[in-house]
DNA sequence: ATTGAGAATGAGAATGAATCTCAAATGAGA
DNA sequence: TCTCATTTGAGATTCATTCTCATTCTCAAT
């Protein structure tokens, strides 16, 4: 976490006139300081870990306030869990999963960000946001014989 | 439900070793010929209020026979729920989703279905399936004010 | 530095979609 | 028709997330 990233939150909960506290910090800094599609889960454990006093409730809450307000962006990936990647300073993009060992890798393609435009532009939509999920196997998985447990 | 569809899954079910129920078919029919894209908890109540006797368990546990057999596609728009639509004859398709009344148009586009395609390739994952979904406003929410409950 | 009003927190209850359990009912091959 | 594995229904269970509410904490005004 950045002292500039540090800012932008406070000046965040100022402006929407809510409380600095020591669990919304470290939340924020748990998202700031990873590169993984974090669950809130995982969060959680991770802050535990660090000896944050944390309570569930508090992460969701606070991954709540993140996401209204685009310091972080989240997906779902089909599984019923929200998945949060830190989203400052950050360019769109969008995921190709590995069904099986579960690899998220970004990728950017203008190309289709302009035909998304198209498509709305046709269909008479303003177009707001988009969800965009390619899933395959990498090539590890490929290699790799199905288990049979 | 067209004769040609009933036969398909009843050699479906028969292949599988499983039994055609009453519930089953009834499940089917529902999907065939709807062109929504219903829940579970729709489909449920639409039978029930046609008489039929099923429980939400048979209905679960039908649509994911119809899901693992390709009868029906299903989508998950972020809200935890899935919906389903028949996909007999049906040709792949996206989702144009308005986030205000919840309209859902489909759209289809080579162009990007072969950026997909290439985007995998890159990256070197065997691509399996895709979702992609643009959320929007469509014409007629965005001339609606917006309520303020 | 102290205070106080209102916001935030934590623990556990509640929610809701989906899945599981198991006794009773049913389909379909013999 | 008989038989028996399969299927069903009702309700319990699961699991991520949200809610409740008593207690704790933040921070602007003193």
């Amino acid at each position: 976490m950045t002292d500039s990233e540090l800012k932008k939150f406070k000046s965040i909960l100022k402006d929407e006139n809510l409380k600095m506290t020591p669990q919304r910090v470290e939340v924020f800094r748990q998202v700031c300081d990873s590169n993984e599609h974090q669950e809130s889960e995982e969060i959680f454990i991770s802050l535990r870990k660090r000896d944050v006093n944390i309570s569930r409730a508090t992460v969701y809450r606070t991954m709540d306030i993140l996401y209204q307000h685009d310091l972080v962006q989240r997906m779902d990936i089909g599984d019923g869990k929200w998945r949060y990647e830190h989203w400052l300073d950050c360019h769109q993009h969008d995921h190709l999963i590995c069904i099986r060992c579960g690899t998220i890798v970004e990728f950017i393609n203008t190309q289709i960000e302009e035909i998304q435009n198209d498509v709305a532009e046709k269909f008479d939509y303003e177009l707001v946001r988009h969800v965009h999920q390619l899933f395959g196997l990498c090539k590890q998985c490929r290699k790799m014989p199905v288990s049979r447990a």
